[in-house]
DNA sequence: ATAGACCATGTAATCGATTACAGTAAACGA
DNA sequence: TCGTTTACTGTAATCGATTACATGGTCTAT
């Protein structure tokens, strides 16, 4: 492969030369750049991004932290973010970390060693001020998962909102025995989420109930989601409603009333979040609460290409709007039982 | 932050001699370790990867080109890639492609610059002679998608073979007319899963009816699936069976029946292949044909890997096993009808 | 006692770009 | 006309590691 320097004496110039004309930097005379151009075609030269970010050392790389990719909610922030970098002119450089803090720290050592210039969570876990450290340093923005404690730029949406939202309607329809399917982490998603639950049905008067709270795993699996719905719609008396955080156990529990012998929504209604593919693909459709995932991405991507390039000061909170989106699984309890 | 030459000097040694332990090359004696690991220490050293991988002329990056990282069957072949890469010390790009040849090629224009090592490419077209060009120069290997024409080393399933396992299965089953919901793209797959759907008809004595192959948009869509679908089951005389060649383009087939008050499995079998997560989220659980996508980007990531750094030669093709998972969307069909 | 092997270490070249600085020539302004 | 920009180009230092080669000291075998 040419060199930078192997052009320049083929078009009988100084490696300078070539340098700022592929640099835009500086001047260089119509003459001798048409005489570089041709010599960087005859010699099909492509500039070395080793040596080039090693100069100026910068990787033009960032480093995206995720649980996992194959979660479609992360897989659409995902992809945000990449076309968002590759807009920018930056690679992105995906690690998987399994929700696990010790992968977490692993990864950003990347940062110090230069291999990328800066970095994007996604769903990191609350009480995460051990991630000051790599904040105060570097460029960070964290998506979608935050701690309010933290000091550390954030895009995501308004969660406690949003499931107020979701549960002002479920009461609406006249729904009076709800119940939830959260998690098992320390995501503040779910906090805020079962904050919202509580508060909204106490501002109704209605007083929750704790074991009509069941929190499925970690990675709202499909499967834990199943598991918790048949054991709520097992209890005495039955809950008219699931509020659950993920479509994904959304679908969980509308299995699991089918394998019940319950119909949703005519037996129980069941309402996601996130709206993902799956609450359009089999009947009945999932009343769900849209959250922009593509969109976080690349608001994240941006702001910390703001922060990588300007070094100008980012917004801490940027908050994109969700949307309730009434569907098929959703409707009025059955007032005759 | 700290450079070798800092360390060195507050160890009293050379660079030469600490690049040597970090790198365990050559030897040096424990006395001095000890005095250069407290160096590295008090001034929290971390090497510099731009300056190493210049040197040493290496990126440590491999480039993945998938054609987005939603549809979940890539996403787990990226999640077996990613992992093995960073088992060996390598971290993924991934560039999404949409399915546009020019943006694969760009793409592969880092491996010039030296911005990748290597590179894995999911999902190529057929036809893709121009891979060569750069197939000759630098390691890349094939995933799940190939052209047999062209000489790149590849790792996927026995499509055909597969697809004859899963037809054998709903002829055995007493279908006859059986329909087939393909795709438009001009992957190698879905050509092999066309032609094992007419050959095995054909070895049953059934003659293939070309407008009971309809095809999907090139990306699987279940939008399109459960158009196609519905077209299907909308023909006189209606088939009894749909073979999809992907599980979302079964999803949409049973919701497209359901639409149309057809059960499933009773009035219409639907087989899916690829048995990801969504065969089992709602009922009928999908008949499908499985395949090891992790296993598929994991092997692919160690050919790379061998080709890589021992130079070594690597298997053109290496084929994993797939297996026919038989669920509740299909049964035998109502012969009163 | 001495050649040869081996160990521990240092010196300095090197990778390929960017860029500060300097120099020359032409253009310009008064 | 002379000083001063301005346009264009070249020289050489530089980024931070790796590594070929050289050096001096120890140990071993004869």
């Amino acid at each position: 492969m040419a060199t930078m320097a192997e052009v320049a004496r083929e078009a009988g110039v100084s490696v300078a030369t070539v340098s700022r004309l592929l640099n835009q930097q500086g001047t260089v005379s119509p003459n001798t750049a048409e005489r570089v151009y041709a010599a960087i075609k005859k010699l099909s030269y492509e500039p070395n991004l080793l040596a080039r970010n090693f100069r100026k050392s910068e990787s033009r790389v960032i480093l995206i932290l995720a649980p996992n990719v194959t979660n479609p909610y992360y897989a659409h922030i995902l992809s945000g973010i990449g076309d968002a970098a590759a807009g920018m002119g930056y690679a992105a450089l995906i690690f998987t970390t399994g929700d696990d803090p010790a992968r977490e720290r692993d990864a950003l050592e990347m940062l110090k060693k230069h291999r990328a210039d800066g970095a994007i969570l996604i769903a990191s876990d609350m009480g995460c001020h051990w991630l000051l450290e790599y904040a105060d340093r570097y460029p960070i923005v964290q998506c979608s998962e935050y701690d309010p404690e933290v000091d550390i730029p954030h895009v995501s949406i308004d969660n406690y909102q949003a499931s107020q939202e979701s549960m002002e309607f479920l009461i609406a329809l006249g729904h009076r025995r709800i119940a939830m399917i959260s998690a098992e982490n320390a995501y503040i998603s779910t906090r805020l989420r079962v904050n919202a639950y509580r508060d909204t049905l106490a501002r109704h008067g209605i007083a929750p109930r704790e074991d009509y709270i069941a929190p499925a795993s970690h990675d709202y699996s499909f499967k834990s989601g199943k598991l918790r719905a048949k054991e709520l719609l097992g209890m005495n008396p039955r809950p008219t409603a699931i509020f659950c955080i993920s479509d994904t156990l959304a679908l969980g529990a509308i299995t699991a009333a089918k394998e019940l012998g319950l119909r949703v929504p005519e037996d129980v209604t069941v309402v996601g979040f996130d709206d993902v593919e799956h609450t359009t693909m089999l009947h009945p459709y999932i009343t769900t609460v849209a959250q922009p995932c593509y969109e976080l991405g690349k608001q994240s991507a941006h702001l910390l290409y703001a922060r990588m390039t300007q070094g100008k000061e980012i917004p801490r909170q940027t908050i994109l709007k969700h949307q309730l989106i009434v569907r098929e699984s959703s409707a009025p309890p059955d007032l005759l039982e």
